[in-house]
DNA sequence: ACATTGACATGAT
DNA sequence: AATCATGCCAATG
């Protein structure tokens, strides 16, 4: 019955907050984590936004590791891809790493 | 119910 | 700067 009054999941949450990160800004797995009020849970928001359906509009691209530096490996086109997106949003992207002191969103 | 995995973070070496 | 080890917490097998 209720199962339908869909509350908010953590997923759900994630992506709000992810969503709510403006073009030529960025924020960590961590960042994200702790504003969607999961605490230290910076891997689930990473496996949230794998989980993501096709079609979705979240901004994945815009999260990174706390270092700056992007969460996949060189050679994948994930990374390529986020590399670009971000390059086109203003953000500079130098070896898969971004410059945080920069564009680490600040809210 | 237990073990393994994961788009991470932080501190030590 | 790079690598290693430990912590975190949920999802999955």
């Amino acid at each position: 019955m209720d199962e339908f009054e869909n509350e908010p999941t953590k997923e759900q949450k994630i992506w709000q907050v992810v969503a709510a990160i403006p073009p030529g800004n960025v924020a960590s797995y961590g960042q994200v984590a702790a504003m969607a009020g999961l605490g230290r849970q910076a891997r689930f928001v990473g496996q949230a936004l794998g989980k993501l359906p096709a079609g979705h509009s979240i901004p994945w691209h815009r999260v990174l590791r706390s270092n700056g530096q992007i969460a996949f490996p060189e050679g994948t086109e994930t990374r390529q891809l986020q590399t670009e997106k971000l390059r086109l949003e203003g953000v500079e992207v130098n070896k898969g790493k971004v410059s945080m002191k920069r564009f680490q969103w600040q809210p």
